[in-house]
DNA sequence: AGGTTTCTTTGACCTAGATCAAACAAAGTG
DNA sequence: CACTTTGTTTGATCTAGGTCAAAGAAACCT
């Protein structure tokens, strides 16, 4: 059974339909969409698409995670987009992949079919409003990612990962920042570290100073509980507010 | 003397016409602009905005260097953005600066002012849509940015700067990729360190090993010489073509 | 021309995080 | 249920790049 069958999908009662590239759509312009887009399940750890290739559709993320990610010949790989629901997947006006897409979870995608939805784009201004404010938000995130890259420390950059992690489940789940906050990494290890610029063992070794210090406590491998979300900001080193990557 | 006084400025002979967010504009459009448009210039070292305060404005780079960089609370700063002519400075639709933006060299910006802009945001489709464009390729440049910073070591990021710079110019200066590219960093050993996530001795270190490893020559500080931009491909990792950072 | 100030280079040393290695834990498979 | 596979943890060691320090080298005063 995949995602796409466990419901009954339709853009009226779909999770991502006031955030995603289609929320500030009307109805005539969602009825537009509708006709040419399609559902399409990827399980994890399958490749969505790798750089070279061509993609013939552009979607957006309904549930579940999927990773952009560059490697260098020798196999070193830095991730450059963490994709969520709601976030958008390719580039219009660009059929050919430039990073590897890989589904982190099982995933489904709302795909629209390339050439109708860039016809769309030209006629539509919500289309491309929602796309830039998208896009400017991206921008930043991946700013403020330049910093932890750049300039943190491995803790730091742990911290941070834990930080975005933790805001982004806030927002969903919208729990008040004093209560503890729980959620599940969407990544192993070995992810983080892609995502951190770190070697695996780095991530293993500062995730267990965290929870040495009682910055964070593990369920598992894969479940975070945040106890204080302030002592984790202040961990990140971006004090005032862990940063934006929305 | 400032840089607008020194030419007469207007759409029609403007060096950034067919590259910034103006570029698709028609003339109907360009009047528009012209309405709300003003010049405003920066010394070399100005702060045109820091993090923190309101700008009123948006604008392009009509000519020089400018920078967003991001600082942490003990003095560690990254660089998240470099800003050459016909880039586009300020976010639509926010207010508030989250990038401290600083003039490197002396700067001429073509200034819109926000209100007035934000509303033909949503009456011209082809500012959008031009702004959506360069948005992407930001987004693009970013993400090479963020391979750099994550995962490269300081020889192949000096290395990828210098590719950067050289292809920026190959494409202002249309010389063929097979001759020597010369020009000038915009930027002193600190910007550079602070570009690259790196100390401005290790920078300096850097440059004077690619110096003796003749992959680059060196007329004075600033001008650079790269006699062979395939080689110094090579060195900054990313065989096939460099990067894109455009 | 002498004297700041700002930027750059180079040297000596140190440390955060990488690398190498091994054991462990959980989940899937025949 | 033994057995492979995949992910994680921890230890021992190494090294790229950071830190600290000092000496050039321009540019800019007056």
């Amino acid at each position: 059974m995949t995602a796409q069958d466990s419901v009954n999908i339709n853009c009226a009662n779909c999770q991502i339909r006031h955030r995603a590239a289609c929320s500030q759509c009307d109805d005539a312009e969602l009825n537009a969409l509708d006709k040419i887009k399609y559902y399409k399940s990827f399980a994890a750890g399958e490749n969505i698409a790798l750089m070279g290739d061509e993609m013939d559709f552009l979607a957006s993320v309904v549930n579940g995670v999927a990773t952009l990610s560059q490697t260098l010949e020798d196999g070193r790989t830095q991730m450059v987009g963490l994709l969520l629901p709601s976030d958008f997947v390719g580039r219009p006006g660009r059929k050919g992949v430039i990073y590897d897409i890989q589904a982190k979870t099982d995933i489904l995608l709302c795909c629209f079919r390339r050439e109708p939805f860039e016809e769309l784009m030209v006629t539509t201004p919500h289309i491309v409003q929602r796309l830039l404010q998208m896009t400017l938000d991206e921008l930043d995130a991946a700013r403020e990612w330049m910093l932890v890259l750049g300039r943190k420390t491995a803790r730091e950059k742990i911290s941070s990962f834990f930080a975005i992690m933790a805001q982004r489940y806030l927002e969903l789940g919208k729990l008040s920042p004093t209560d503890a906050i729980e959620f599940d990494l969407p990544l192993t290890r070995e992810g983080m570290s892609d995502f951190l610029g770190l070697t695996l063992e780095t991530v293993s070794r500062q995730i267990s100073a965290l929870k040495k210090d009682g910055v964070i406590e593990m369920v598992g491998k894969r479940h975070v509980c945040v106890p204080n979300l302030q002592t984790l900001l202040e961990e990140a080193g971006d004090d005032s507010d862990g940063g934006i990557l929305s």
